[in-house]
DNA sequence: AGAAAAAACTACTGGCCAGTATGACGGTTA
DNA sequence: TAACCGTCATACTGGCCAGTAGTTTTTTCT
């Protein structure tokens, strides 16, 4: 797993061995991706690792060699969406030049995307979250809880500024975070509408409910 | 479990049978009280019937006296929630009387406290609905179908009745609908929130998603 | 080419658990 | 009191599955 060349072989091979960890990174991937399509079809407590690797077209042992166990796939699924979701929160909101409403806007049809892409991951992350070790879930309770807190904290200044309504309370965010994590469990790419169309349909439930008229 | 008489003990112990009948009907509730306690911390993968049958004192063929098999607990915990939400929606939407305003607020706050006070029942069927039977799952999904278009005939409605702001997609039902379903997940009565102040918020963020100012 | 290391596989175990076969116990009928 | 029935428990099985020990295959380096 290490990346640091720790003798004169390794370091004369520096190249050689980011590519090595590039195949690591992209083998993590595609067991994260095939394990988050199962567990969302089956559950994660009834689909067996076994299962996971035929799929991959490799052995459990092969599993054990990326992950120290179940739960760490798990976990590492779990991160997906919502660590993506706050790097896109956090970079829109770099953005000092945007009215809060237009960053309201920004956010939440970028949150929304990533929340449609990832759908797979998000649901399992919702469904799952419990059954993972006390370390990675209160580690992944602070990012939700960060996010949370900085949409809240926009929709205050926001109100601030008198670009919301005045009576909006802060807590709005709460239900603006729920619209978002609710898509997954309903939203199907194979239905009538679009995810463009999901999307905008959310942006205009959130302005509404942040009061931007 | 039946409750018809057909013979002639059976038929001059009437009132002994129906009193048989709510023996079992007691039960029956407390084990998908328990149950439903148990798979909501634990996952339902993961409870076994064991560990329910202890909770309540008793053995897991008694269980099995009561219900067909694990998935049979299930299916009656995910019925709770959704058929309860829609009696009262069913009740609220007879008075004529009401404007589709005050529909909407009724219903939502109706169906608001059942949300909260059934908390676990409506987590467990989110999570779990799909290890249902076939059968089982299309039952419960036609329930929760007739709840999201009832409440979009109602936005309908009133949108033409000029109630809400005419650029209201009744597609908003789905929204408040999320709205609803999303509480369980993050309300906790040992939270800050009393249960009436976060239905008051939820039936202000409802009107403000219908336009209803 | 051939040694050494890395990567992946075969084959197993120990524990868990849904579901069942059978029996015990208490109340009711005659 | 003796046969009967409803109710629940004891005790088991058969299959599944996370995790591992030891071996084989593949790659890397000289």
């Amino acid at each position: 797993m290490s990346s640091i060349a720790t003798n004169a072989r390794e370091a004369s091979f520096g190249a050689n061995d980011s590519l090595k960890s590039e195949f690591v990174a992209f083998k993590t991937n595609r067991i994260i991706e095939v394990a988050s399509n199962l567990f969302y079809q089956r559950g994660y407590s009834s689909c067996t690792l076994d299962l996971v690797a035929d799929k991959l077209g490799v052995t459990k042992p092969f599993l054990y060699s990326y992950f120290k166990n179940k739960e760490a796939i798990l976990a590492a699924i779990c991160e997906v969406g919502i660590s993506e979701s706050l790097a896109v929160l956090e970079a829109t909101l770099a953005d000092e030049h945007k009215t809060h409403r237009a960053l309201l806007t920004e956010v939440v049809r970028q949150v929304g995307r990533i929340v449609i892409e990832r759908q797979e991951y998000v649901v399992v992350y919702q469904r799952e979250m419990k059954h993972l070790s006390a370390a990675d879930h209160n580690r992944i309770l602070r990012l939700r809880a960060s996010f949370d807190h900085q949409i809240a904290e926009l929709i205050r200044e926001g109100v601030e500024a008198g670009e919301f309504r005045e009576d909006t309370d802060s807590f709005v965010a709460v239900w603006i975070g729920g619209l978002i994590s609710w898509i997954p469990t309903w939203y199907s790419p194979a239905g009538q509408r679009s995810s463009e169309e999901v999307i905008d349909q959310l942006v205009m439930a959130a302005q509404r409910l942040a009061g931007a008229e």
